[in-house]
DNA sequence: TTCCATT
């Protein structure tokens, strides 16, 4: 078991096989950025997928093949978003199907057109299937929205409506003189998506001039037809989608800190458990390689970690970064950030659905600082060295249970077995006060069952959090952010 | 040969 325990450096290398997107890197290259410097900023490092991409179902599989077998046959029609074997949950067994996103939607098209029962893959006696998967058809996730007011706009209702979910389409019912009639469509990524705007906003309010509350139900599917006319009509209005822009100005930042969430967990996923020093210490040299790659950080970067206190740093769109991110994170100054303000100023700018926030809160470089204060808190006895460098940890001592409020909870799956409930309040620190964060065990093996719940203290953090790691690849898989269904959820309207 | 789980 020894064995496992990575080294810093092992950790490293670990991350740099298992990314697919140049997530990993080494901590003896840090100074030259990993390769990473001529995408500084470059969204294609945040793996994305389009909205409108297909999950195929891959049957008729050998056993013997795994996602690492799978995946250069697949890569031939376009890079892979996710590819997920499917195995039995309680013994592992394979099961000798998979699902396949790919990141564009074409590429998908073409695997299957390319490959369904085109072949038959050796040991097998049926050809290979390469189908959307039977998901992809069904669920519902077109909202039917009545009784709204007649002057607003389809920004009017994306607004209403982006807090629950990626809306691919939005559309004002209008009549021919181009007047709304007080009604439209909303279109989610998904049915939960759907759900959770059902639950949230039927009834909730009542539009001025509406007759009554407003309404938010599935939309009537024998009138898609007439929606698809409708939404033909107000087709070539180039509305832009708020949420295609997760971060505004914080781009560069959210590449950040997903290069150092990458380190986090690739390490523990790689590591089969959970090594708190390595993750620890990959976190940390995944921050500096991050904040320097995105030109955050003007500190030239030395290899070695000299104790002295890094120079201050310059960065064109978040005026003051707390430095002791910059050089090597164990040293430098206290986390009150000079530059609040004018970073909170910018994060307002069109990334808060909800203005009326704390600075505190806001400030997503302050809270991963915090993030990484709490995650050496967590291991004083084992590393006193590491939380040496943080004389004054704060109280974070996590919490008993307790619910946000409404838009405040997170529902996360496809977690690390690994991860318990301190992992998980690590990952979701930057975004926000984490109130609580729960992994669910499975009280006869005390086995993590791989999902679980985070709250903050206000729906900005959570819809931030979602934006940043909901999708996040581990290995082959990716993260599950959404908020939290609601208890009433599964009720038809 | 169809994942998926909501304190």
């Amino acid at each position: 078991m020894y064995i496992k325990m990575a080294t810093l450096a092992n950790g490293q290398a670990d991350n740099a096989s298992l990314s697919t997107s140049g997530l990993g890197s080494s901590p003896g290259s840090a100074g030259h950025m990993n390769g990473l410097s001529h995408s500084p900023g470059n969204p294609s490092t945040i793996p994305m997928k389009d909205h409108d991409a297909i999950k195929l179902f891959i049957g008729q599989i050998p056993r013997n093949l795994d996602e690492k077998d799978l995946k250069p046959l697949f890569e031939e029609f376009g890079k892979i978003y996710e590819l997920t074997v499917l195995k039995d949950r309680f013994t592992g067994m394979h099961k000798g199907c998979a699902f396949l996103t790919y990141c564009e939607r074409e590429s998908a098209l073409k695997a299957q057109s390319a490959l369904h029962e085109q072949k038959t893959l050796p040991g097998m006696n049926r050809p290979i299937q390469v189908k959307p998967a039977d998901s992809e058809s069904r669920g519902d996730r077109k909202l039917f929205v009545g009784m709204l007011n007649k002057q607003q706009s389809e920004d009017d209702v994306r607004r209403l409506f982006e807090a629950f979910g990626n809306i691919e389409e939005c559309t004002i019912l209008r009549g021919p003189d181009g007047n709304s009639k007080g009604c439209a469509f909303v279109k989610y990524s998904s049915h939960a998506e759907a759900q959770a705007a059902i639950n949230a906003l039927h009834g909730s309010q009542t539009m001025p001039g509406a007759s009554s509350s407003l309404v938010v139900k599935f939309a009537d599917t024998d009138k898609e037809r007439t929606m698809r006319r409708m939404q033909q009509m107000a087709g070539q209005m180039g509305m832009f989608n708020p949420m295609a822009i997760p971060f505004g100005a914080y781009g560069a930042y959210a590449q950040a800190l997903m290069q150092q969430q990458a380190a986090l967990m690739a390490s523990v996923a790689q590591g089969g458990y959970l090594n708190p020093m390595a993750a620890f210490a990959a976190a940390q040299m995944q921050q500096m390689a991050a904040l320097n790659m995105n030109g955050l950080a003007a500190a030239p970067m030395t290899p070695t970690s000299g104790g002295s206190t890094p120079p201050g740093i310059t960065a064109p769109a978040v005026p003051s970064i707390p430095s002791p991110i910059g050089v090597n994170g164990f040293t430098g100054l206290p986390p009150q950030a000079n530059g609040q303000p004018a970073a909170e100023a910018v994060f307002a700018n069109g990334i808060h659905p909800y203005p009326a926030q704390s600075p505190t809160a806001a400030d997503p470089l302050q809270q991963a600082y915090a993030g990484v204060q709490q995650y050496a808190a967590a291991y004083p006895a084992a590393y006193g060295q590491i939380s040496q460098a943080f004389p004054q940890p704060p109280p974070m001592i996590p919490q008993q249970q307790r619910e946000g409020p409404e838009g405040c909870n997170l529902f996360i799956y496809h977690l690390p077995q690994e991860f318990g409930d301190a992992e998980l309040m690590q990952m979701f620190l930057p975004f926000g006060n984490v109130i609580s964060s729960k992994v669910f065990v499975d009280r006869a093996t005390n086995q993590s069952k791989c999902f679980g719940f985070v709250s903050f203290d206000n729906p900005a953090s959570a819809q931030t959090a979602i934006q940043a790691m909901n999708g996040f690849q581990i290995g082959m898989k990716r993260l599950k952010v959404q908020l939290k269904r609601p208890k009433d959820a599964n009720r038809p309207y």
